[in-house]
DNA sequence: AAAATCAATCAAAGGATTTCAAAATAATTC
DNA sequence: GAATTATTTTGAAATCCTTTGATTGATTTT
């Protein structure tokens, strides 16, 4: 059987069944083990198909709860540990800028500074803040269906009005000559707004996005600290300039 | 079975139970009590449900807003009854104001116009109308901690940038003479601004608000078109002029 | 205080990667 | 057009990593 038509089955099956056991597609195959990982390695790097230990699963479900970000259980205790450290750079009486997006979200919680007034383009955060007492101010816009986030020219017009001792930014790529990257236009336009208007920017990333690059490029390297889960492979990415970097220990995150 | 296949099993259970016991999923799943524990600790940490003890529970937003207030089943009943009706107002292409509050966020699930655009001041209405793919604007401003609306100067003023077909707004109290109110006075200016800013208004509201007199009056009776449960006591609520009311049939209302 | 539930730990099973040699296919040469 | 060589694809084995279920002792609930 030619590879081309066990890929279209495999496929075929995915929309059918949703999910798919690698074992299943085996002896529907009639190939070994290691075709049919090669197979879905290759299907995934086609963004076909998204695969999960023991098999794979359709990109799309219907259930949309699931599909958002792949997120194992590791990852969310990376980015905990990165919201626990980035959350200690709050100090009392900051107004700070919280970008939308998950790692900032998690922040939340962590923050023990008294008398902080936060500005954000996240609705989910503003819920979580005021809940925390925190004085929060929402950004006005549409809200972006995929990221739950608000931009566009209303919400780059309302964050005029506020200057921040400190800008939290999520990014989806970091790289030392692209600098930090996004895929959507109109929220790296926020993005880099609220790092103009911020006294000092802080990234705060998972090390998954070192290396990777984005459609939209927010500012440069050296303009924000990172702060992160891991250093990055030194290989790949090289820091010429004087980029500053935390790096979260993940051993000590409790809650 | 794959863990992706358990996990989305929970959620479905909690979609239609809301609760659902450790054991209950253990004997579902054909898995050991570790690994629906660890399903649960990741989908907790993914904020797709509550972890309780015993079991697990759904987090849904309405949930736990609806339980400020009185939320007997026959409260919910007429609340339901109201938004179903509510929405049926809104016709296709239509650009509409929701304010917050848990009435008009009931109204989003009936909405059944298409191409409709949606300003609201209320984030968790923001988070319900873009999962039903409805274009949305969030207006910006401070977030009040009581109501989880956007309100002040900021809100006043972005809101602005809006003409609205249809206005739906929430109020505390409905008096003939009083007309309107509300309890406070930076909701209440950007209520009056939105209806003013609207060809038409409906008043949401179940009926228990019928002479009820609030602190700061809205605009007067006469304004606007009511939407309720229940037409009012006469004897205590004369409408002298030709206020329209709509009266909700809560028999209907199955969802 | 007793019963139930939970968190932490650990060994075993199952799945994933890597590596390498054997087939199969394609390309080249005579 | 056959023989030979190069390239790609495949399958099997070794190693590494993840997931799982059982057990323990700590917490919580009644």
């Amino acid at each position: 059987m030619l590879a081309e038509e066990r890929q279209l089955m495999i496929l075929k099956t995915l929309a059918v069944d949703h999910v798919v056991k690698l074992k299943a597609l085996v002896s529907m195959l009639n190939a070994s083990e290691s075709t049919v990982r090669r197979d879905l390695q290759e299907l995934e790097g086609r963004h076909l198909l998204r695969r999960v230990h023991g098999g794979a699963s359709l990109l799309r479900k219907l259930n949309d709860e699931l599909d958002m970000e792949t997120k194992t259980f590791k990852n969310v205790q990376k980015k905990k540990a990165v919201a626990r450290l980035a959350a200690t750079k709050i100090k009392d009486n900051d107004c700070v800028f919280l970008d939308a997006g998950t790692t900032t979200l998690e922040m939340i919680p962590f923050i023990t500074a008294k008398n902080v007034t936060v500005v954000t383009n996240g609705p989910a955060h503003g819920d979580l803040l005021v809940r925390k007492k925190i004085i929060c101010y929402l950004l006005g816009g549409q809200m972006k269906s995929t990221t739950k986030a608000v931009i566009g020219s209303l919400a780059l017009q309302s964050i005029n009005l506020f200057r921040f001792d400190t800008a939290f930014i999520g990014v989806n790529g970091i790289d030392p000559s692209m600098g930090y990257t996004t895929p959507d236009p109109e929220e790296a336009a926020l993005k880099r707004r609220a790092h103009d208007l911020a006294q000092r920017t802080y990234i705060v990333s998972d090390s998954s996005k070192f290396s990777e690059i984005s459609f939209c490029k927010i500012f440069d390297l050296g303009e924000a600290i990172i702060i992160t889960d891991h250093l990055p492979d030194l290989d790949g990415f090289k820091v010429t300039d004087k980029t500053e970097i935390y790096v979260a220990d993940q051993e000590t995150v409790d809650r």
